[in-house]
DNA sequence: CATGAATATTTCATGTTGTCAAGCAACCGG
DNA sequence: CCGGTTGCTTGACAACATGAAATATTCATG
């Protein structure tokens, strides 16, 4: 591997980890662990069914079981029947649990720290580079 | 928090999901975890005490205890006393260990695909813009 | 329309990661 | 030498993660 592309992946190995770090203090600072805090941040968009939680989380559905479990004890979230298949449940935030995920965006000091270092110029070329990395129209 | 710098934090938040998952795959292959890959590569490097390592992880040192035993359960790691203090215990990579975190290297396949959609010039810029991001020189 | 395959969720057993408090050994400054 | 600090481990416990089995429902097909 060509020494400008190791340091790309290192740098953003380095980016990575501090993003993790400030993710899961955000979510500390209102009694979430990291997993609970992207959950609920998930449902706080829209209601869905169990199912696709794990496929966004990328886990198994039984682990979601329990995330939820303990956000609903907690008056974040509720399970709802699903009125087209009565198999599924869907996850939908509660009031609380869309005011704690509006809060918890804005205490995400990794948008106001490492990017605050940025000119408007150096964002906006980061963004384009983002997007084609990421295979984004 | 203005809509640029909002779709910034949403691209990295997907850069750092989608490293982490690629990162985890390449751990599986070779039947370790995220966390025990993570310990493998820092003492890859060099060794250094348990105390270390658990600073680097950001982690307790209680459980660093844990991944190192299971690490060195595995012939991948082993613990040597420190000479200039009984206290110490220094993590060393085996030989076989240090195979197995080359290897793991190769495999990130983070390098290979979103950061070969880029050209030579994109990837210098990204370099430079996310060095000025983490406030390195 | 009945039956069997497939799907959505939960429960259980198990393993890893993480914390915190307590303990032991070794270092170090008076 | 003694009391405080440091480095590591242990134990108890919670969260997260997987996989297998159980249950309920849907769906497809004969």
């Amino acid at each position: 591997m060509d020494p400008l592309t190791a340091e790309v992946v290192e740098l953003i190995g380095t980016v990575v980890a501090r993003y993790h770090e400030e993710y899961e203090a955000a979510a500390a600072e209102h009694q979430l662990t990291g997993a609970q805090a992207r959950v609920l941040a998930l449902l706080s968009r829209e209601p869905m069914p169990m199912r696709r939680v794990a496929e966004q989380l990328k886990c198994e559905p039984s682990n979601v079981t329990g995330i939820v479990d303990r956000l609903e004890s907690r008056g974040l979230v509720e399970r709802r029947p699903d009125p087209s298949d009565r198999r599924v449940k869907l996850a939908a935030a509660t009031e609380r649990g869309r005011e704690t995920a509006t809060r918890l965006r804005g205490a995400l000091a990794f948008a106001r720290e490492p990017l605050a270092a940025l000119s408007a110029p150096e964002r906006t070329a980061l963004r384009d580079i983002l997007r084609r990395m990421l295979g984004l129209p």
